[in-house]
RNA sequence: GCCGCUGUGGCGGAAUUGGCAGACGCACUUGACUCAAAAUCAAGCGGAGCGAUCCGUGCCGGUUCGAGUCCGGCCAGCGGCACCA
């Protein structure tokens, strides 16, 4: 047979689609298997090769998981509002829901010619009213238990996209969309408390099967810190200034506090303030400070000592002086610390700049060179003098604190809420109605969806002012608590809100009662196995387990945590071992690909091409290399004989049905192909092949080619759908050949290679390495010292 | 600075987890087929040497009968976080 991939591979995705073979199946009695792949965004440029390989590994397991008699769950849909959809309808006046439909048709028509065994029937579109209807419930489900709250605080802005950012959107300080930098303003947003389920996101970790480095990215980005809250009086005054530190035991070392500038102690008490100008002076200084700005200047460390406010060491009792400086963050701890400059690089630095004295609790270090942070033991620090062991310490020092009251342990998280609305169209309308007697109340829930209107105009105003503000139908209502007139949230929800609970929609689609049955959703979660990309672990992956632990709380989902199991792919290089991007035109259409090779091709090359998990640049050689294997494969039928000899490949068979079958559940999917060809070039070499051998080779092969398998299996007369027939199984007596060849090493060094019958017993395989010629020569008059046998591996004589 | 990862032929990558380094593929060389080329099939392919042999997994050291794999110390690169108190 040739391989004719024009002709077969849409003849096949048609049958499988008219047979409906790859429909999961709600409460069927099977095993169930719920894969996962991050459904994609439907961008006007169309899919990327990034997307096959992200989603070749899921389709791969599943379609093994079909055969092995498991009901597989294996959908796919659109993560659909966003703003690259809203700036092209800006640019092109096109609404927005008649992109939105022209890119998932396209989707649809790209990832069906792959041929991926998606079920369907279980599209989602989270910019569909029916499904954004449910985001909207759950967003309603977190206002009503205070999850959701409106509150003014500095927030994340980017002035390009204008539009407020959470902490996730613009890591490193770049906005994630346009990646111009984010300012600090000051801002009414809505936010999620995920910073309530800290603890949880991170007990969580324990229980499921991620990546390590995966893992650790979110423990990291949670930040969670022991330490304590201690008060400093203020002298003179009724106030407490609370600081966060994770040394209580360095008290004793204080020499000043610091304050951020935008620490409101300030202007509480700024009749106090003798030097105020300068202060306000400073402030503004900080406010025009892009966040680059203040990163790259860690090293000289400015402030202004307030003049007029001096603070008490609680524990001695010593007057300290307080400065404003920004190198202290009112969004962490307290905004305002306790300064040791004697073990704090940060504070050193500042000491030395201003002057101030450094006084050394821990010893160990050289305080005339830069700040100890390491152990040491405890000195000018009355009780605590003598301690060597920082635990103990900060124990003893809590204690005295709790005793008199002034402190408190205590934790702190570098995570921040959740800032959750965007001054966009393209989004969930945030059901709330702001009333100017009642505050923010929430929409009733019989009157969601709440709808986007119909808009002439997208763009955002000026005044970051969402496109929504200006449409009066929309925003004018009557307040659902008390009837007087009120103004609807004109906000919409960011990007992320759609998919933090896709995975459960899946589950039961076109539910119009619940988000999903309780039934279905206890039937098919959790997911068992999803797979992405590393940049969604602390955006995505960590926004929906906060969600879906929300859910659970409530009662709506069966299980604590959303994925059992998460795994990672690497990116696809361009050919030149860039990544890919338009500019560098170094992008591959994987459209094209299916048309010069074939989706077979395509599915078994991204998968080959290396180390699932790593980075690899594209070859187009290595594509032409598969489709090669696939051709060779394709004229196995031609191959077939009845001839006895054929059993001679039954060994390397069975060697190969065992490692596709382990390699495919540890991702390993390159090896598991190399395997196949290796299987291949044998058959090559003996140069004929029984009908059963060619079956069994077609149905490993399937996962990775399923059009040309099935197309063989057809061939050589095999029943109903390859796709459903079962995997096979090895004979692990029929792995192992009669004899075995096992390096020979003379201290440590091969010297030989020796045939040992398989499993040979020690003494007889010593005798038989000792008989080759070679070895007997090098060892002739020395005594043997030692003899190492490995079991059908190595011989190691040491002699001397 | 902190956290995590990686380093193996001309290239992508294997190595049963401490046991014959370089599976498989690409590129390249040669042969068969062909008037010829392509395709295909077959053979070769880490480096040095005619050779027996010697050297080789980023570098230096260690453990071991035996190290790509384990330990200590460097170097280089990638990803993430970062004035987080």
């Amino acid at each position: 047979m040739k391989h004719n991939f024009r002709k077969i591979e849409g003849k096949w995705q048609q049958r499988w689609e008219e047979a409906g073979i790859f429909k999961a199946v709600d409460g069927s009695p099977k095993p169930k298997f719920y894969g996962l792949v991050e459904f994609p965004y439907p961008s006007g440029a169309g899919m990327h090769v990034g997307h096959i390989k992200a989603y070749s590994s899921i389709e791969v397991i599943a379609r093994k998981r079909r055969m092995q008699g498991y009901n597989v769950l294996n959908p796919i849909g659109f993560d659909a509002f966003g703003l690259p959809t809203e700036n092209y309808a800006i640019k092109t006046g096109i609404h927005p829901r008649k992109i939105t439909d022209q890119n998932i048709a396209k989707f649809t028509n790209q990832l069906k010619r792959v041929g991926f065994s998606f079920d369907w029937d279980r599209v989602i579109d989270t910019t569909d009213e029916d499904y954004y209807k449910w985001s909207q419930w759950i967003f309603l489900k977190m206002f009503e238990k205070g999850l959701a709250f409106r509150d003014t605080a500095l927030v994340n802005y980017c002035p390009n996209c204008k539009v407020v950012l959470s902490n996730e959107d613009c890591q490193g300080g770049h906005c994630d969309m346009c990646h111009g930098e984010v300012v600090q303003r000051s801002k009414d947003v809505w936010y999620l408390r995920i910073t309530a389920y800290a603890d949880r996101l991170l007990e969580g970790l324990e229980h499921v099967d991620y990546p390590e480095n995966v893992k650790q990215q979110q423990i990291n980005w949670i930040g969670k810190s022991k330490g304590a809250f201690v008060d400093f009086a203020v002298d003179g005054i009724d106030e407490k200034l609370e600081i966060y530190t994770t040394r209580p035991d360095t008290l004793f070392g204080v020499t000043f506090m610091v304050i951020a500038p935008e620490h409101p102690l300030i202007d509480k008490y700024a009749d106090r303030v003798q030097n105020m100008d300068a202060v306000k002076a400073y402030r503004a200084e900080c406010a025009k400070k892009s966040e680059f700005e203040r990163t790259q200047l860690v090293k000289d460390k400015t402030g202004v000592k307030i003049e007029g406010l001096v603070a008490v060491n609680p524990v001695n009792g010593k007057k300290i002086p307080i400065f404003i400086a920004d190198y202290v963050m009112m969004g962490y701890g307290t905004g305002a610390i306790m300064a040791v400059p004697a073990h704090d690089q940060r504070d050193y630095d500042f000491a030395k700049a201003f002057g101030i004295d450094i006084i050394e609790v821990i010893k160990g270090g050289d305080m005339s060179k830069e700040a100890y942070t390491g152990d040491g033991e405890m000195v000018n620090s009355e009780y605590l003098n003598g301690y060597t062991n920082k635990k103990e310490s900060i124990e003893r020092m809590l204690e005295e604190l709790e005793k008199r009251g002034i402190g408190r342990a205590g934790v702190q998280y570098k995570m921040k809420d959740w800032a959750f609305n965007r001054q966009r169209y393209w989004g969930e309308p945030i059901p709330i109605v702001h009333c100017d007697y009642c505050g923010p109340v929430a929409v009733p829930y019989e009157e969601l969806p709440l709808r986007l209107p119909p808009v002439e105009h997208f763009q955002p105003g000026e005044d970051g002012e969402s496109p929504l503000a200006k449409v009066e139908s929309f925003v004018k209502c009557k307040c659902p608590k008390c009837g007087r007139d009120a103004r609807r949230e004109t906000d919409t929800m960011p990007q992320w809100a759609g998919s933090s609970w896709y995975f459960l929609r899946y589950t039961d689609p076109h539910n119009k009662e619940a988000l999903a049955d309780p039934e279905k959703l206890k039937y098919w979660m959790p997911v068992d196995w999803y797979n992405g990309g590393m940049e969604h672990v602390t955006r995505h992956v960590l926004y929906s387990r906060f969600w879906h632990q929300f859910l659970y709380d409530i009662g709506v989902v069966p299980c604590p945590e959303p994925y059992a199991k998460r795994s990672i792919q690497g990116l696809i290089l361009g050919p030149d071992g860039d990544k890919m991007s338009k500019s560098k035109g170094n992008v591959v259409d994987p459209l094209d690909i299916v048309e010069d090779y074939g989706a077979d091709t395509l599915r078994t090359y991204v998968l080959f091409m290396g180390d699932y998990s790593a980075a690899t640049p594209w070859n187009d050689n290595s594509v032409k290399g598969c489709k090669r294997f696939l051709e060779r494969v394709a004229a196995f039928t031609d191959m077939i004989s009845e001839d006895p000899d054929t059993q001679k490949l039954e060994t390397s068979l069975h060697r190969t049905i065992k490692k596709v079958s382990s390699d495919i559940e540890e991702m390993k999917f390159n090896t598991a192909i190399a395997a196949l060809m290796t299987l291949t070039n044998d058959i090559y070499a003996l140069g004929k092949v029984s009908r059963e051998q060619v079956q069994t080779f077609v149905k490993l092969l399937n996962p990775f080619a399923p059009h040309l398998s099935e197309e063989i299996w057809e061939a050589t007369g095999g029943e109903g759908f390859l796709a459903l027939a079962e995997w096979p199984s090895y004979d692990e007596a029929k792995t192992v050949e009669a004899q075995t060849e096992i390096g020979v090493q003379i201290n440590g060094k091969l010297r030989a290679t020796v045939v040992i019958p398989t499993g040979a017993e020690k003494e007889e395989v010593f005798a038989i390495a000792k008989a080759n010629a070679r070895i007997a020569s090098l060892t002739e008059g020395k005594t043997f010292v030692k003899e190492i046998y490995v079991p059908n591996r190595v011989v190691n004589f040491v002699v001397k």
